[in-house]
DNA sequence: CAAGGTTGCGGAAACGTTTCCGCACACGTC
DNA sequence: GACGTGTGCGGAAACGTTTCCGCAACCTTG
C-alpha cells in the first residue's frame, strides 16, 4: 500500500497526497477529502523507512542499558520510554550485560539504525572506540560521569542521599555509625561513602568504614560479622545498598542483636523487599522513573538543537521506617 | 559518510563498494581490499533506512509489553531482545499501560516502522482494529490466547502449575485445600483455578474457592478473612498468585494461625520477595526468560517463512519451601 | 585464431517518501 | 485587454542503498 496507489485511487499525483496528508497548504478542501477518504479506505499507511531516509531523521533514540534483571532499571526504561512516546519517539531496546564490547557493537548497529540519539545507563561502559562512533549523535548519559565528550549526565544524588542517611542517624543520636562500603571502583560506592563522611564531619564524628568486593547480601553479613569483632561501640550501620543492609540484618539476628534496639540500620535503594523485611527498613530511594523522564527530555531537548551538553542530579529521598531508632544506652535527643 | 563517498576515495563506482563490503563473489580481491581499506579509514557506516528501504526489510521487531514496573515482564523482555539480538534483530519497546488505544497506536506506530514482526504481552490487549492493522505481519501473542489471526501463541502452563501446587498439598496429606482465586476475566485466574480443581478431582476431595477482584495483597488479605470464618476445615491454602499469598500470610499471622503448623500456603509466580518472607513461600515459578526466547525464537523462525502458526507451552516449576507442610491434626502420609 | 565463456566492474533502476520548481489557470487591478 | 499575483497541482530530484543488466577484457577451447 504506498502512496501511489492512493494517488492512482483519488485520481491526484504522489505530491499531492504527500501534501494533502501532510497538512501541507496549497491544497484545495476538495481534493483534500477525496486524498483522505481515499488513504482511509485503501488503509495507507506511510513508510516511515521512506519518510526517514528523506527528511534525515528517524524520530527514534536508543536506550542502552547493562541489565533489566536488575530492579533498577525497568521502571527508569519504562519512564524514559513514555516520555519518548509523548514527543513522538520510539524506542531501540539494547541490553549490553554491562560489556564494553557489546556496548560498542550495540552503538555501532544504532548508528546505522540513523537513530536521532542515544542514552547510555550504567557505570562500566565508555571508551574512546565507543566515543568515536557515537560522535556528532546526541547522547545522554544517566548515573555516571560522561565519557563521551560533549553528553549530557542525568545523575542521582548519591552523596547526598548518604548524607542524608547518616545525617538521620545523627540526629537519632547515634555517635558510633559504621558504614559497609562497595567496591571504590564503582562510583556509586565512591559517592555513598563521600556522603556518609560528609555527614560525620559536619557533626564531629569518627568514621567506621569497611568496604567490601561487592555489594550483595553476602557481602553484608560477612562485613557486619567483622564489624561486631572489631567496632562493638557502634550502634548504627549505614549499608551501601539494601541488598548488603539485607545481609547486615541476618548477621545482627544470627548475633542475637536486636534491630533497631540494639544497633540501627539504614540501606539504599528502597528495593521492593525493603518494606516486607522485619523489621522494615529505612532506606533512601532514588527516583528512578525521574532519572529516566529527565534522561528522555534532555535527549530529546538537544536533538535538533546545539545546545550546550547539561549535567543534571535528581535528588533522592529518605525512607524512615522500622530499622532505625535512638541507641538505648546513650540515649538520643529524644531519650528522656 | 556515504558510500558515495567510499566509492570516490577508492576509485571505484558504489556499486563495486556495495558488492565489496557486502562479501559479494565477483570483485577482485585488490579492489576488494582498497575498498574495505577506504571504508575503514573513513568510518563508514552503511545506511541501514535504506538497505531496508531497498530490501522491504528492516531486522527489527516491535515487542509490546503491558508495564516493565511489573516484575513479571523485564527478564521476559530481556531474554527476547537478548535471543533478537543474536539472531541479528533490533527491539523496538513499546511498553502499553495494558490499554487497548495505546496498543493501536503502537501497532500502527510499529508497521509505518515497517518492523518485520511483533510480540505482543499482555492479557487486555486485542481486538478487530488491532488485528486489522497488523494483518499480514508476523506476530506471537505471549500469555493469552490469541486474537489476532493467524499469530502464534506462547503461554505459560498456568493450569499446570496449578495442578502441581494442589497435588503438592494433597502430598503432603490435605483434605481441605482452599483456593484464593483473582478475577475470572484474567485468562491466568481461570486457568490456575483449572488447575486447582484438576488436581482436587484427581484426588477425589472438594472444592472451596473464593475470588476476589483483583491479584494482590489487598484481596489474599480479605479472602483469608473470609476464608478462616467459613471453612475453618481448610488446613491448606493455595492462592492465585504470590502476592495474594503475601496477604493470606499476614492475615493468618494476625488471626494467630502459624504456617505452615496450622494452616499451609502455596503462592504462584516466586516473586523475588517470596525466598524472604518468613516463613518462606512454597510457590510456582513460570519460566520468563525461557517465555521470551521461545516467543523471539517463534517470530523470527516466521518471519521470511510462511509456516502455519504454532501454539507452544512452555513448563513452570514447583519450588517447594517453608509455608508448606504436612497437617497438624489429620496426619499427612508421613505421619505416624 | 575465432568463438564462447568467465570475470570484474560501472550505469542505472528501484525502494517510497518529501519538496522544489514550474506550469496553468483564475482573479483582481490599472 | 494586458499584466502581475496567487492558487492548485504535477513532474522530477533527492535521500542511500542493492542489484540487474550490460560491456569490456581476459581466458579457455576447438
Amino acid at each position: 500500500m504506498t502512496i501511489r496507489e492512493v494517488a492512482q485511487a483519488a485520481g491526484v499525483s504522489i505530491a499531492t497526497v504527500s501534501r494533502a496528508l501532510n497538512g501541507e497548504s496549497r491544497v484545495s478542501a476538495a481534493t483534500r477529502a477525496r486524498v483522505t477518504a481515499a488513504a482511509e479506505r485503501l488503509g495507507y499507511l506511510p513508510n516511515e523507512l521512506a519518510r526517514s531516509l528523506h527528511a534525515g531523521s528517524t524520530r527514534t533514540i536508543g536506550l542502552v542499558v547493562p541489565d533489566l534483571t536488575n530492579p533498577f532499571f525497568p521502571e527508569l526504561v519504562q519512564a524514559a520510554v513514555a516520555l519518548a512516546d509523548e514527543r513522538g519517539h520510539l524506542v531501540l531496546l539494547c541490553p549490553t550485560a554491562d560489556d564494553r564490547d557489546t556496548a560498542y557493537r550495540t552503538a555501532v548497529a544504532l548508528r546505522r539504525k540513523q537513530v536521532d540519539g542515544v542514552i547510555l545507563i550504567g557505570d562500566r561502559i565508555g571508551g574512546a572506540r565507543l566515543a568515536e562512533v557515537l560522535r556528532g549523535l546526541p547522547v545522554v548519559t544517566v548515573d555516571r560521569e560522561a565519557h563521551v565528550p560533549g553528553a549530557d549526565v542525568i545523575l542521582s544524588a548519591h552523596r547526598e542521599g548518604g548524607r542524608l542517611a547518616v545525617r538521620h542517624l545523627v540526629e537519632c543520636g547515634h555517635r558510633h555509625i559504621a558504614h559497609l562500603a562497595g567496591p571504590d571502583t564503582l562510583r556509586v560506592s565512591r559517592d555513598r561513602l563521600a556522603g556518609y563522611s560528609d555527614a560525620l564531619a559536619e557533626a564531629g564524628l569518627p568514621e567506621v568504614v569497611l568496604a567490601g568486593d561487592g555489594l550483595d547480601e553476602a557481602d553484608g553479613y560477612r562485613l557486619t560479622g567483622e564489624l561486631l569483632a572489631r567496632h562493638p561501640e557502634c550502634t548504627a550501620v549505614f549499608a551501601a545498598n539494601d541488598m548488603m543492609a539485607v545481609g547486615a540484618l541476618s548477621a545482627l539476628r544470627a548475633k542475637g542483636f536486636d534491630v533497631p534496639g540494639d544497633i540501627s540500620v539504614v540501606g539504599f535503594d528502597d528495593i521492593h523487599l525493603a518494606g516486607y523485611l522485619r523489621p522494615t527498613l529505612t532506606t533512601v530511594r532514588q527516583d528512578t522513573a525521574l532519572l529516566g523522564r529527565r534522561a528522555a527530555a534532555a535527549l530529546l531537548d538537544r536533538i535538533g538543537t546545539d545546545a550546550p551538553p547539561i549535567r543534571e542530579v535528581v535528588p533522592v529521598e529518605l525512607f524512615v521506617r522500622e530499622s532505625t531508632a535512638p541507641p538505648k544506652n546513650t540515649g538520643g535527643p529524644d531519650a528522656p
